[in-house]
DNA sequence: ATGGCTGCAGGATGCAGA
């Protein structure tokens, strides 16, 4: 079962590109993130036609998540508890059925929390808390799960081209790694690096600057697979050829590949 | 670099992103 994630930076901007590498990977699931669009907005039938179920949690202009998935749904839940005023289309979970029972998958948004010292940075922070506190409710079922998506968080410096260059960004703030080593802390496994420490692998290069071509990346993709999901990991690969494609969106995909069979 | 691009809403340019 491969389970992808991909911040597309708005849906209809990177229909294209998004459907041509549906086309090529066919991935099992796939988690989206900055859809940038309301529900009704998304072109579901173009993933219909393709074999795909959709599921979609979206927002005016900003932040919006989806998931597709090639197995039909049990059930989906969109919106990231603990927090009944949050407006902002951050999560969207969802379960499907395999031959050893049930998977959930998750397509998380996390907060970017820039700039530093404003009520972004703490609802950055919030944010996290709240996931943590999910994490902990998922673990106590002991059925295995995947939380993929944009954390926004540089786990460590040789996740970064030039970690000097991050210091001052919530990206790489020690509160927000902080945030992340709880989530490992729990027993969630970081799907890449379970497979790699080496460096020079990155999730996103910036539009400016020549940031691509100067390989000028971060890390802040991530898999994070609960301990039965672990036990099931087959291989990770970042697909950075499409950062290269026409009008790319800034970020590339993240593969998981699970040692399990859907039913 | 002075975020140097990009997407979005809307119909000009401001906001958000990382």
């Amino acid at each position: 079962m491969q389970i992808a994630t991909w911040n597309v930076n708005g849906i209809k901007a990177r229909i294209e590109g998004l459907l041509a590498w549906l086309d090529d990977v066919r991935p099992d699931i796939v988690c989206l993130q900055e859809i940038k669009s309301v529900d009704e907005g998304f072109p579901e039938h173009l993933f219909a036609e393709r074999g795909y179920n959709v599921a979609t949690h979206g927002q005016k202009s900003f932040n919006g998540v989806a998931i597709l998935s090639r197995h039909p749904f049990d059930e989906t839940s969109a919106r990231l508890p603990g927090d009944e005023t949050d407006e902002q289309a951050r999560f969207l979970s969802a379960t499907i059925s395999t031959r050893d029972g049930a998977l959930t998958v998750a397509s998380l948004y996390c907060p970017n929390g820039n700039p530093l010292g404003t009520e972004k940075f703490s609802y950055k922070l919030g944010w996290m808390e709240r996931l943590e506190a999910h994490v902990r409710g998922l673990l106590a079922e002991e059925t295995p799960f995947v939380l993929a998506g944009d954390y926004n968080i540089i786990p460590e410096p040789i996740d970064a081209r030039r970690p000097e260059a991050w210091v001052d960004d919530a990206l790489f703030q020690p509160e927000s790694r902080a945030a992340w080593r709880r989530l490992l802390g729990l027993g969630l496994v970081d799907a890449l690096r379970a497979t790699s420490d080496a460096g020079d692998l990155y999730t996103f290069w910036d539009y400016q600057a020549g940031a691509w071509q100067k390989n000028n990346g971060i890390r802040i993709d991530h898999a994070l697979l609960s301990p039965q999901a672990a036990d099931r990991l087959a291989s990770v690969v970042i697909d950075k050829r499409v950062r290269g494609w026409e009008r790319p969106s800034d970020h590339v995909p993240l593969i998981v590949e699970l040692d399990i069979a859907a039913r």
